[in-house]
DNA sequence: TCGTCCATGTAAGCGGTTACATGATTAT
DNA sequence: ATAATCATGTAACCGCTTACATGGACGA
């Protein structure tokens, strides 16, 4: 229960619309917490009704018109309350490791396929942050103290892509040798 | 979707009760995939009822009726369809992130306790893996065609976790660093 | 002309969590 | 005594996904 408590960090930061925080979403908290638009959409609605956060609803020529969400300060205190709460849980549910770890129904060969696919996403994503690492943190921001936490969840992300490949490189060396070890026998 | 195939792909292993697979879930696919006893009967009386499982109710002395299930020849060539199909998305919830991002709001002193109770749990983790790999994955096990595939999830759990404790030294060092900075000014 | 962007949602259904329930056995 | 282990489930609820819907503006 907690996308709630994304969604008033991200609010917090700048206020926007639901679409407009969707799309932030998926630059920066959506990292480590997914949700869709219209999930966002319904818990926006909910957090209104509930007193976390209003709107004031702004027309647009050409265009639809738009909410545009703020926390109030129950929304306020209610983050740091659950700040200060004990953490609960990561869930983590990744059907790659689930198919790795029955492999042996498949082909040496496809697995191997599967996991330069793998690999090759994951270089990609790397890519990806090492440009927001270049583009939105210089120097001066990482230590900023409003901006080093954002930082650090980059970092994490980083360093995280990277024991990724490490390990991807570790397994496929061994299938590879495996497979020539085979070919010789 | 996919509880079905972590169940399939741990039934293959062995056979076994929902109570067991529960169990063994918790040192195995559970690293990747957690599901809760009360989700597993259910989706074992499911897949019961659509043929990809079956059970044999045993009866014992001094304890309850247990039903060992096994998977069906259905079950199987599901599984291998399943295996076939493109992997679809890691999904991750990770609140602890969720409040690092928002962490300027509660003093630093406070992260950094956070911090390393976090690096503490994560050190158990590790400790836990590495002696899943001393104790069940001696060197001739780990290249055996039909546990090496097991032996890379772990393999991946140990580098994601070894990145985790990298991570947490690195935020840690620098946010002391920043507070003595703060004291000398 | 076709797709994408902006901007909002509804509805059905599945997946997952939390709480509750039972009852004998064995270890502390 | 008390708690944990074995072994099964039900029920209520919430969270999340998938599919569907609208409609004008703008660029390829």
């Amino acid at each position: 229960m907690s996308l709630r408590h994304a969604l008033l960090v991200t609010l917090l930061q700048n206020e926007g619309t639901g679409y407009e925080i969707t799309k932030r979403f998926d630059g920066s908290v959506g990292f480590f917490w997914q949700a869709s638009h219209q999930q966002i959409y319904k818990e926006l609605a909910k957090m209104t009704a509930e007193g976390y956060v209003t709107f004031i609803r702004v027309e647009q020529e050409g265009k639809p018109a738009k909410k545009v969400y703020r926390v109030t300060p129950q929304g306020h205190s209610e983050l740091e309350r659950w700040m200060a709460e004990p953490v609960s849980n990561v869930s983590l549910r990744d059907p790659f490791l689930v198919k790795l770890y029955a492999a042996d129904l498949v082909p040496t060969v496809d697995m191997l396929t599967a996991l330069r696919g793998h690999r090759a996403m994951h270089t990609r994503i790397l890519d990806t942050y090492r440009d927001i690492e270049r583009n939105h943190f210089p120097a001066h921001v990482r230590t900023d103290s409003k901006f080093r936490y954002a930082y650090f969840t980059l970092r994490n992300g980083i360093i995280h892509e990277e024991a990724w490949l490490r390990w991807a490189d570790e397994v496929i060396t061994t299938l590879v040798e495996d497979a020539s070890a085979v070919g010789r026998e």
